[in-house]
DNA sequence: CTGAAAGCGCTAACAC
DNA sequence: GTGTTAGCGCTTTCAG
């Protein structure tokens, strides 16, 4: 069997106690049987069993995070950032996807609270509300990515959605669009948020909106955008460009365009939202908007650290502001087609 | 606090061993008491600490997946499928990315030892070789997947690689290429593999090979396979089609075949191996070999939890077949070309 | 059918 | 500086 506290204990003549304040660093020791204990430790493989402490009130140091589909690559990305963070402190992360079901939430959060994880990151989308307000009522540590509820106490991350949906907007302005189009997803506050940056924008450039040109949906797939700007595209008065409110759902954009032999970015301009790498391999490359998700998984994980060491947890919102980043997809407005539509 | 085992059995006028009993639904309780202990339960919303029971030898219902970037969408479809199998048995997964550093997997490793998980899948990369097979001494349950270790006596799950690469250049072959390009992984079995399976096709058709057509990269990003077809393409012989080893390695040919003014599929074939969702996006969309991630995902899950469940582990390795999937990058040799090079 | 007692491996008072 | 004692919350013999 693995040794325990008590074998290295009885090989150096000392007692748990002993061992287990040499561990721990605690209290005082003198160098002799420190030295000596540590040599034992070593001899026998010791490992100390983190259940055992943890039993003992002390941490698990285990947390987990939430996301709806891990295979999703921005999620992915916040998974890598914060467990690489996490690693740097000793936590161990243990990822959930949820499939965006209430029922998978809860089944989730209750097994992970019985297996006594130190804190919980939840990312994008949680819809069991009571589960999530119980969480907290529980003091259970916590931090929300891009997942917004301004009534409830809770720390989170987010990137600033309103503000880069308007630098997107504007982006194409001052490229010489008027006319243009946004492909939004439904239901999230993320989502709403991008729309609302691209009303600001035009409302700003002085141009009237036009409920035409704003479309929703819940199908994130390229299959479902494409549906969705082919609609956007075929209307009379077509747009000069498209918003997609993340990359996904612009590439959709950029596929409809192509399918109706509407050359990009001479007659249509598209722009993203999150900058993935598909930015980068699709044709024309796509411009996009940036939020540092590197920096996002970080916070969120330093954040929960916070709250998991010090009781007096001080909790804060952290907005990580946007860049855009120019790509081959969007360019100025052609004259020839801004005076033939 | 929470409540514990003794609140609910003093509330019931039992004792711990009976409640103990009802959850674990062991021995003979009478209906009665049963109930009643039923009740209590949902009225206290006791939650049976996993740590205490893990401590009694069970399990901790807690598995690891090392990976070597969790970002990188193949890996990330690994721990999607692995964590929805798992979850149906109630396996929580904690995610590592090793980075392919040999250090930093042991560290994973020692860490998740202490944590008493109940069992490891590795996929794709592990160099530290002792750590390993320490793992394998100890007993400790543990599945491989597209890591192949022949001389080890471990469980695993993969593509079959050698049978991927055949097909893929066969297909190419079908469509009357004789100069056939490869740009290879290196260092890894999986690569080796896909192009022993090359070289067995040109064989089989009587082709003789050319080292000058085999290339490898450390690299595997898109930059790096760029230059190396950069390099693959501008020899004065060049091939009429090429084989990227993974669908990252073959963009990276087609975007230095643009780069070039080389018009695909007409002057250049490129198939790629994995069939992930960048093929679709990429134009023209990109020919591929698909191994079906999601079944791997779930037999490393299904064969780990065998291990863990029964002593008498039944060690297996499985190998699942590759499929062509034909897309757009690949396309008959065109006489022109065959004859002017 | 039910319970008393022992102990998993560790830590935290509190002595000495 | 070091050891004794008493649990953390649970499960498991073994009696009744």
């Amino acid at each position: 069997m693995k040794p325990t506290i008590y074998d290295i204990a009885r090989e150096a003549g000392v007692s748990a106690t002993t061992v287990s304040k040499v561990i721990n660093n605690k209290g005082r020791i003198s160098e002799k049987t420190r030295k000596k204990i540590m040599e034992i430790i070593d001899k026998l493989h010791y490992q100390p069993n983190v259940l055992a402490s943890a039993m003992k009130g002390k941490s698990t140091y285990t947390i987990a995070l939430l996301i709806p589909d891990a295979a999703n690559p921005i999620y992915a990305q916040y998974l890598k950032y914060i467990e690489e963070y996490g690693q740097e402190f000793g936590f161990s992360v243990v990822m959930c996807s949820t499939g965006s079901d209430p029922e998978k939430e809860a089944k989730h959060i209750t097994l992970l609270k019985q297996k006594r994880v130190d804190g919980f990151i939840i990312a994008s989308v949680f819809k069991n509300e009571p589960v999530l307000r119980q969480l907290i009522e529980e003091e259970i540590p916590l931090v929300l990515i891009s997942l917004h509820r301004s009534e409830l106490p809770v720390g989170s991350v987010a990137g600033d959605d309103y503000l880069g949906g308007y630098i997107a907007t504007e982006h194409l302005l001052s490229l010489g669009h008027c006319r243009i189009g946004i492909i939004a997803q439904e239901e999230t506050v993320s989502g709403t948020e991008r729309v609302r940056g691209y009303e600001k924008a035009l409302i700003n450039a002085g141009i009237e909106l036009d409920k035409n040109l704003i479309r929703t949906t819940t199908d994130l797939t390229i299959e479902g955008a494409q549906l969705c700007a082919r609609e956007l595209l075929a209307s009379g008065q077509r747009p000069t460009a498209i918003f997609g409110c993340n990359d996904t759902l612009a590439i959709g954009a950029m596929l409809a365009a192509k399918e109706l032999g509407i050359k990009l970015p001479d007659e249509l301009s598209v722009i993203g939202f999150d900058n993935t790498v598909m930015c980068k391999i699709v044709e024309p490359q796509l411009s996009s908007i940036a939020i540092p998700i590197h920096e996002m998984g970080r916070q969120a994980m330093g954040l929960l650290i916070q709250q998991i060491e010090q009781k007096d947890n001080m909790k804060q919102r952290i907005a990580l502001l946007p860049e855009l980043v120019v790509r081959q997809s969007t360019a100025r407005l052609n004259d020839s087609i801004k005076y033939s539509t």
